[in-house]
DNA sequence: TCTGGGGTCCTGCTACGA
DNA sequence: TCTGTCGTAGCAGGACCC
C-alpha cells in the first residue's frame, strides 16, 4: 500500500484558542481584548492566549510573569479545566456524529478518519467544511481542520488552515485546509524540521548539527545516517514521516497507561513531614480517580523535582494491582524516604502505571485474610462523595479554614495560585 | 526571568532465570 | 562447574506532545 495514493480522508481538528474561546463565550464582553488563561501565581503558566494577546508575543507555555510583562493590559483568567472538559465532550460528539473513528488527542484536537462516510456525506473537504459549520452553530466556537491521507499531513495542514496573530488583529485562516495525496511532498519539503510531529529542542539541534533544516534536507540524507545521530526507533520514524509515509491509523480507543497527580509548590518545601502531608492528598486524589475509571495499578512512582529544578523520580512495582489510596500512600511514603529533601522540593508527583481493569484485581494475602479493609473504606468514600458532593470527605490534612480543599484534576493545572501561602 | 500538569514513548542500565 | 548469551522485567531518566 503506498500512502501518496490513499484518498484524503484523514482529517485533523483543532479548536481556535479553546480556552479563550469557552471564556469569551461566558463572558463576551472580553471580545476583541488581549485575554490569557493560565495560571495566575509566581510559578504559573499561559495555557491559551486570544489572537489579541498573541499579537504582544504572548504564547501558551510562557511564564505568567513574563506574559504580564509583555502585555500587561490584558486581561488574565485562572484556567477552569472542568468547563473545558464540559465543553471538550460536547465537540468530540458531534465528531463522533460524523464517523465513530475518532481519537482524541486533547481537550481541543481530535484525529477523524471519514474514509468510511465519503459515500454517504460525499468528499473529505466537504465533510470538514459541514463540521467547522456545526461546531460553530451548536457550540459557537470555531475550529480548524486539516485534510490529508495520513495523520501527521493532517496535523500540519491543520496549522496552514489557522487563523494568525498581527498586530492589526487576528487574520482569519481559511479554515479548512487540504493536501492531496499527489500533493503531499510538495507541501512537506519546505517546512521547518521541527514542523514534524516528534522533534522537539533536543532533536532539532542534532539535526542541525548534521545540517538538516529543513524536511526536504531530512527526506534527501539516506536513512543510515539519520539513525547513526538520531538511534533507530526514532531515526527510522522521523525518515518516513519526512518522506510522507505514515500507515499509523486513526485510534478511538486507546487505553490509558497511566494516572497521576503532581504539584508545584508555591515555594519550595524542605522538611519531609511536608511533603508527607501532600503525599496523602495525591493518594486520594490518584487513588479516586483510578476507581472511577475501574482501574486498578501496580507501578508507583514518586516525581522530585528540586529548586535548581533537577527532576528525579523513583518508581516501585507492587505485588498486586491496587486502587485503594492506602496502598499508594504506602508505597509513596517508601519511595520518599529515598529522596532527601533538605535542598528544596519545588514538585512533587504520584503517578500509577501499569493499569489493568479492576475486575482481573487480585486480592491481597492481606486482604484474603482479614478481608477487604481500606477499599472497603474508600468505596464508602467514593459513595459518599456521590451523594453529598466531592468535599463531603477528604483526608484530615486537606483541611482548611474554608472547609476541605482536595487535589483534584485540574485543580491546579496551569500552575499555583497566587494567593496560596 | 525562567521553566505547569497531564500524559506517552523510548533508551540505557541492571538483575535474573533459563 | 564455569562462562556467556538471550529474553524479560524493573527502574531511572529524558524527549516530546498539548
Amino acid at each position: 500500500m503506498n500512502d501518496l495514493q490513499q484518498r484524503a480522508s484523514i482529517l485533523h481538528v483543532d479548536m481556535d484558542a479553546f480556552f479563550v474561546s469557552v471564556e469569551l463565550l461566558d463572558q463576551p464582553e472580553l471580545r476583541g481584548k488581549p485575554v490569557v488563561v493560565g495560571g495566575d501565581g509566581e510559578r504559573g503558566v499561559v495555557a491559551a492566549a486570544s489572537y489579541e494577546a498573541r499579537a504582544f508575543g504572548v504564547h501558551s507555555a510562557m511564564s505568567s510573569v513574563q506574559a504580564r510583562r509583555l502585555c500587561p493590559h490584558a486581561v488574565f483568567l485562572r484556567g477552569r479545566y472542568h468547563r473545558y472538559s464540559e465543553v471538550s465532550s460536547q465537540v468530540m460528539a458531534i465528531f463522533k456524529d460524523v464517523t465513530p473513528l475518532v481519537e482524541p488527542l486533547s481537550l481541543d484536537e481530535a484525529f477523524l478518519d471519514v474514509s468510511g462516510a465519503l459515500k454517504l456525506l460525499g468528499e473529505a473537504p466537504d465533510i470538514a467544511a459541514s463540521i467547522r459549520q456545526r461546531v460553530l452553530d451548536e457550540q459557537g466556537l470555531t475550529c480548524s481542520v486539516g485534510v490529508a491521507s495520513t495523520k501527521f499531513v493532517a496535523k500540519l495542514a491543520t496549522e496552514a488552515a489557522k487563523p494568525k496573530a498581527s498586530t492589526n488583529g487576528p487574520q482569519f485562516g481559511t479554515g479548512v485546509f487540504v493536501v492531496e495525496p499527489e500533493e503531499t511532498l510538495t507541501f512537506l519539503r519546505p517546512l521547518p524540521v521541527e514542523s514534524l510531529w516528534g522533534v522537539g529542542p533536543a532533536t532539532l539541534s542534532k539535526l542541525h548539527r548534521i545540517g538538516v533544516m529543513t524536511i526536504a534536507d531530512l527526506a534527501d540524507l539516506p536513512e543510515e545516517n539519520i539513525v547513526a545521530v538520531l538511534g533507530r526507533s526514532q531515526g527510522r520514524h522521523l525518515h518516513s514521516l519526512a518522506n510522507g509515509r505514515d500507515d499509523r491509523s486513526v485510534e478511538p480507543d486507546r487505553a490509558m497507561k497511566s494516572i497521576g497527580h503532581e504539584e508545584t509548590f508555591s515555594r519550595d518545601h524542605h522538611l519531609r513531614s511536608t511533603l508527607d502531608r501532600e503525599l496523602v492528598q495525591f493518594a486520594d486524589a490518584v487513588a479516586s480517580r483510578l476507581r472511577a475509571q475501574g482501574l486498578v495499578g501496580r507501578t508507583v512512582q514518586l516525581k522530585v523535582r528540586f529548586g535548581d529544578f533537577t527532576t528525579i523520580t523513583r518508581s516501585t512495582t507492587l505485588a498486586v494491582a491496587v486502587d485503594d489510596s492506602r496502598a499508594l500512600l504506602d508505597a509513596g511514603r517508601g519511595l520518599l524516604e529515598l529522596v532527601d529533601p533538605s535542598q528544596g522540593v519545588r514538585l512533587l508527583g504520584l503517578s500509577v502505571s501499569g493499569l489493568s481493569s479492576d475486575s482481573s484485581r487480585q486480592l491481597t494475602f492481606d486482604e484474603a485474610i482479614a478481608g477487604p479493609g481500606w477499599q472497603e473504606a474508600d468505596r464508602t468514600i467514593d459513595e459518599i462523595r456521590a451523594r453529598f458532593g466531592e468535599e463531603a470527605i477528604g483526608p484530615a490534612v486537606a483541611t482548611s479554614p474554608d472547609g476541605l480543599r482536595l487535589k483534584r484534576r485540574g485543580a491546579q493545572q496551569w500552575g499555583p495560585d497566587a494567593t496560596e501561602s
